[in-house]
DNA sequence: CATTCGGGTATTGTCGACAATCGCCATGGT
DNA sequence: ACCATGGCGATTGTCGACAATACCCGAATG
């Protein structure tokens, strides 16, 4: 029998379900940082029982959302500045070898789409300055091609498996946005360029550089310690409308 | 109430022990590579319940050293040199970074101590050149103390939590050995040498020199097909005598 | 003889219940 | 008034059993 297209019906189990559900949630903050995540009211929240909750929660755990101590239960991972920074250190090494492997790999059709996208994303620049969101998401697919085309899979997993999801949660809650996208999207004109050149070397120092400038960028805004302000507002799952902090933060 | 040091005896769940050990015989070769884990059997062998098997074997995915597919079970990964190598294009990068942040916050009591280290390289292999075993978990012990001095957790984290275990793995059932550990030792050195002098850029080149020298002498036992022989031996979990190959293969 | 269909078996997914442990609060002592 | 201690409630860890699904093998048919 041929493999059909449909015969790759995604076969989701509860457990699988309920994760990405948690997931999201946590994600958009409707799970506090630091909130307890007890067994028995999320699994009658979710209308299931306790087993393949604890197997979405060990998961959750996997994906560094969440910390769980032995008799104590789980909670939603506290994400400070700091290990947002480390978090950007990391990036800045992977993303930069994954430029330059990119350089190396990258086809032409995935060269000439990367093209496409930043003219999109000028276009976005240039016409919504204020709704940076579909902006974000658009930096994020940047990257993500990028590292695609390094037909490394290992690299793939870091960084859109474990880093991403941690990394996005941050930038949701703190709703934190690009300031200045004309820069960034500078920074991205010229990356491709170097790959399209097949210049991995240069890739990769723009690709650091870049990375770097972002995370200087978060590093500048200490002193309003936006974060904890963040937690505070989300706390009671009231809708936080922080004044959005200076930065030049797009990576 | 002050925190007594045997206040932190390690409250340890089943599925942690089980966890571990679990984790130990697949790094051995107890359980092949592809081998499917089925939950009665090890349920049944290690005394507990399917329970906190299940959660064992949801933490072992999250190792990356078990995959699940939803309604087939668990099986044990199979590590093709071509992830190997995938690996340690991370490793270059990352270890990388660490080499370069470690050259900025390492203190001098470690550089100190990682001399020290270097000196009891020297003597082993002088002393033995046969039993590479230690020589190798030594070279490991080098490449942490350089990763931890970073202060940076993530980094830990990826590259001693999640990378680790399959490299140690495919290292163990290949009985890969370094074949010039007097090499690797002056490349040591050299990059202690570098984090000495506070010369971050410098430890991040030979670093990652290092590793990737490395990497070429995995990806030039190709031919030899040692993996896959290293597999069929222990198969029948009979101990795998191969002639160990030829290779630098130290990092 | 190859292929396909069907049933049987084994394994996984899910559930509810019991036991062990922790945190909290009241009570008593110093 | 403060601290230690005991009990109580709640939550986590663990277990056995049931239901759902997939794999395997034999039989029937072209």
């Amino acid at each position: 029998m041929v493999a059909t297209a449909e015969s790759v019906v995604e076969q989701t189990t509860i457990a699988d379900r309920v994760c990405v559900e948690i997931q999201t949630a946590i994600i958009k903050g409707e799970f506090p940082q630091g909130s307890k995540l007890n067994e028995p009211m999320l699994a009658t929240r979710y209308g299931i029982s306790r087993g393949p909750l604890r197997e979405a929660l060990r998961r959750l755990e996997g994906l560094g959302l969440v910390r769980h101590v032995p008799h104590a239960g789980a909670r939603v991972v506290t994400l400070t500045r700091e290990e947002l920074l480390e978090i950007y250190y990391v990036r800045e090494a992977l993303e930069g070898m994954a430029a330059r492997l990119a350089a190396e790999m990258m086809s032409q059709a995935e060269i000439t789409e990367l093209y496409a996208l930043l003219e999109v994303h000028a276009e976005q620049v240039k016409a919504v300055a204020g709704r940076a969101y579909f902006q974000q998401e658009g930096n994020w697919d940047f990257h993500y091609r990028i590292v695609k085309a390094t037909r490394n899979p290992q690299l793939v997993q870091i960084l859109h498996g474990d880093l991403y999801h941690r990394v996005r949660m941050y930038r949701y809650q703190s709703s934190q946005q690009s300031a200045r996208p004309d820069k960034a999207l500078h920074e991205h004109r010229r990356i491709v360029d170097a790959i399209a050149e097949r210049d991995g070397e240069l890739a990769e120092l723009l690709m650091r550089r870049h990375i770097r400038s972002a995370r200087r960028a978060i590093g500048e805004q200490l002193s309003a310690e936006p974060l904890s302000a963040a937690i505070a507002g989300i706390q009671e799952l009231s809708p936080h409308t922080r004044s959005q902090t200076t930065s030049e933060v797009i990576a």
